[in-house]
DNA sequence: TCTACTCTCTCTAGTCACTAGAGCTTCAAG
DNA sequence: CTTGAAGCTCTAGTGACTAGAGAGAGTAGA
């Protein structure tokens, strides 16, 4: 048997954050001692490793609700699990293809200066203020 | 002059996140009509798509917010703006390099089950289940 | 001028995935 | 039996918005 603590430490997750995971329905609640304290067994343990990875991985708590409702009826096709691996995935690589152009931008405009200069005429500043310079296009939000 | 709905089409901001800016700070308050309704003026459309753009480039509210205070006293060397980019594309860098590795993850855990099995030997289940698999190590909590 | 309709106002509360803190109780080692 | 760490619940805060209620203001056409 495990108390929250002995969880905490073998899987990285905080204290907090479980109760968390506990009350959004991620974590079934597990037995209590006497005095009231969580105490869980090797499934307990196992579900939170799995949320762990899953979170690593980018999942929203949602989907991970999603993923576990699967493994809780292993009879039904496993096709949703890999259509939200897939749909995961797919974000990622948005995110990537986003975040190199931010990059290229921000690359011309760090090195544009070298910070010796008066803010009147920072080049920092001036790219900032403008998107005229932009070599590729942006926008859209830095929901990263 | 233009009204709030006027700056809202001409940046891509929205209405509301237009007052969240203003009571942020990030935004002067503008002057008001007889009836109590924002009015603008060309400074303040050219400081909205000075936010607009650096938010779409990831800086922090409190990052503008700096960046905003170097605009206000031109007289200071501009080395903390370019410092401020460095750092933001120091950033960028290193969320790039963590989803390049969940990319590879993903698409290991993606293209392992075709999906037409049951969820009782769902790749996707399984992979996630445990982190033995993996080759590169992208623990550290997905903030990305 | 009246009406109709859109725009804008303030205020509160909700989002996501936690995180921090207060104030209390329980557990385990010595 | 004492002490100190670990646990409990509950509330509130984070960042950067977003949504909705209910009211008032602005404007174009009749």
């Amino acid at each position: 048997m495990y108390s929250i603590g002995d969880l905490s430490r073998r899987t990285g997750v905080k204290v907090p954050t479980i109760r968390y995971y506990e009350q959004m329905g991620l974590l079934q609640a597990p037995e209590r001692t006497q005095g009231n304290q969580r105490r869980y067994g090797k499934s307990g343990l196992a579900r939170l490793g799995f949320i762990r990875h899953a979170r690593d991985l980018g999942f929203s708590i949602e989907a991970i609700s999603a993923l576990i409702g699967l493994q809780d009826h292993p009879d039904h096709s496993c096709e949703p699990a890999t259509s939200l691996a897939r749909t995961q995935l797919e974000d990622v690589r948005s995110r990537i293809r986003r975040l190199q152009s931010l990059e290229v931008e921000l690359t011309r405009i760090a090195e544009g200066c070298q910070g010796d200069g008066r803010s009147s005429d920072c080049y920092v500043l001036d790219s900032l203020a403008s998107h005229e310079f932009c070599t590729s296009d942006h926008k859209g939000g830095a929901g990263l």
